[in-house]
DNA sequence: CTGGGGAGGGGGCCC
DNA sequence: AGGGCCCCCTCCCCA
């Protein structure tokens, strides 16, 4: 802060030429100009003084790369080190601090730094989709516009080749046309470097470009999973709490072409469905059976397939692919590092590209990012609720379904299998003593609840399922019956269409 | 409208 | 690394 107001005397006092004009702009330069020259000079200063290690305060270690450079220019510059740094400045900002990143290169962040720095971005087609991908994960939004204008400009420029090359094509053949536009398979051809300038110069402003086409229909808004594109707006914090639903292909460089060429992005919608889904959470199909699961144990989560997910019926096949496509590309997500000190014992924390949220381990994180991807690989085959955790599902089951608590639901006292019974009302079971039992009258037969001798529920649709009773309940392990990790492919809701008709 | 309880979701941490 | 347990929090329902 002191080489920053040294700096400022400096450039009112002299550098400017500003000595007895503070105040008073000369009529050759305005303001804005003054303003705009002191700025670049400020960041020459910045660009030289990192070049040189000169009061760095951060490292970023790329891939064993390390990067200096000042915490208050990456902490402007960029929405991911915005969080990143004042999370970790809560205890002090003094101590440097660092970060650790294997989701690009070190030359793709070595371009993105030089912007930081300098204003000028070296885009190539070779390396646009890297440099996108890394601004998108570090949640620089200019760099992602001017990415952006690239692509498209590139875009344009094959497009436009190829329509000549068409019309030249038409004229010496003319022929029907060959079905797929310029656009559709557009190489990055040209070869050239493009360098953007940032700040006030002639440099296009490609921001403009986020909010274009509005032809594409936005997605089906009950879809749970990650689907709303890239989300490029300087986004307001976000609590865990509050399921992202963003696409995970703004790390994955093809991801993030497929998003930008089909144009979702703020094409609203994929709000829905996210957080606590009391309300959001769409069952899924009546449940096949409370059958013996195909695989016990524990599905991991690793090999779970795609967050594509519940209800994702109304999704698109192509849709879920994708989906899945971008959940490949959790494994890079995971090997994110977040802070770290660099003390000789470093404390080294996973951090959500998402959110603030930081976690000792790997698999916590992982864990952690289903609240974000909304995927719930976990469903209940009795109700057909969905869960991000075995444990949940269990939990869920036992205390649903199987009416695993002795407690009289009415009157909360304890109860034994001699003294109350499991009642049932739709797919849920409680208990009840034997008093209240008599005081509802729930005990007979044919009454709204069924009773426990005939112990039975029916699914949405009426059909009757058999429930064992309550010995066999308290052999079975929840886990027994209905845990099953699923493909949440549309394939596999189609097969859990089949209804369990017994009797 | 409010408070209590149930259900579900998420984090930390141990095995 | 995954499973599981414990704890806490939030939301929703109901009296």
């Amino acid at each position: 802060m002191d080489m920053l107001t040294d700096m400022r005397g400096k450039g009112s006092s002299g550098e400017h030429g500003l000595q007895g004009q503070q105040r008073v702009p000369c009529s050759s330069s305005s303001p804005s100009e003054i303003s705009s020259s002191h700025q670049s000079r400020l960041l020459q200063q910045l660009d030289q003084q990192r070049r040189q290690g000169l009061f760095c305060d951060c490292s970023v270690l790329v891939e064993g790369r390390l990067f200096q450079a000042h915490r208050n220019v990456l902490f402007a510059s960029s929405g991911y080190f915005r969080m990143l740094l004042s999370s970790g400045a809560q205890g002090g900002g003094a101590q440097p601090v660092g970060a650790s990143f294997e989701v690009f290169s070190p030359e793709i962040f070595s371009v993105i730094l030089d912007f930081v720095y300098s204003g000028r971005l070296e885009l190539r087609s070779d390396n646009v989709i890297e440099v996108m991908s890394a601004a998108s994960y570090l949640q620089m939004t200019d760099v992602i516009g001017y990415c952006k204008g690239f692509i498209r400009s590139s875009l344009d420029i094959s497009a436009k080749d190829e329509k000549e090359d068409e019309e030249q094509q038409q004229q010496r053949y003319p022929a029907p046309s060959s079905g797929h536009t310029g656009a559709a398979h557009a190489s990055f051809s040209c070869a050239t470097s493009w360098r953007v300038q940032n700040g006030s110069g002639a440099q296009p402003d490609y921001r403009h470009q986020q909010q274009q086409p509005k032809d594409q229909p936005p997605p089906p808004s009950k879809h749970p999973l990650p689907q709303e594109g890239l989300d490029f707006r300087p986004g307001k914090p976000r609590s865990s709490r509050q399921p992202l639903h963003t696409s995970l292909g703004g790390l994955e460089g093809d991801a993030a072409v497929l998003q930008f060429s089909t144009g979702t992005e703020g094409g609203g919608g994929g709000t829905a469905a996210t957080g606590r889904k009391k309300k959001g959470w769409t069952p899924a199909p009546p449940p096949a059976a409370l059958s013996p699961p195909d695989h016990k144990g524990a599905p991991s989560s690793s090999s779970s397939p795609s967050p594509s997910a519940a209800s994702s019926s109304s999704s698109s096949k192509p849709k879920a692919d994708k989906a899945d496509e971008l959940y490949a590309t959790l494994p890079t997500i995971v090997g994110v590092v977040g802070l770290f000190n660099q003390d000789e014992c470093p404390s080294m924390r996973f951090k959500c590209p998402f959110c603030t949220h930081t976690v000792k381990r790997k698999a916590d994180l992982k864990r952690h990012l289903r609240c974000h991807t909304g995927e719930r690989p976990y469903p209940c085959e009795a109700c057909g609720k969905r869960f991000t955790r075995l444990e949940h599902l269990r939990s869920h089951f036992q205390t649903i379904h199987q009416a695993q608590k002795l407690i009289c639901r009415k009157c909360k006292r304890h109860v034994t299998e001699l003294s109350g019974r499991v009642v049932c009302e739709g797919t849920r079971r409680y208990r009840l003593c034997n008093d209240c039992l008599l005081e509802t009258g729930c005990d007979t037969p044919g009454s709204a609840n069924h009773s426990a001798a005939e112990p039975c529920f029916e699914d949405d649709e009426g059909l009757s399922w058999p429930m064992t009773d309550e010995d066999e309940l308290a052999e079975d392990s929840g886990a027994d019956l209905i845990i099953q990790e699923v493909e949440d492919s549309d394939e596999e809701m189609d097969r859990k269409e089949v209804k369990p008709v017994i009797g």
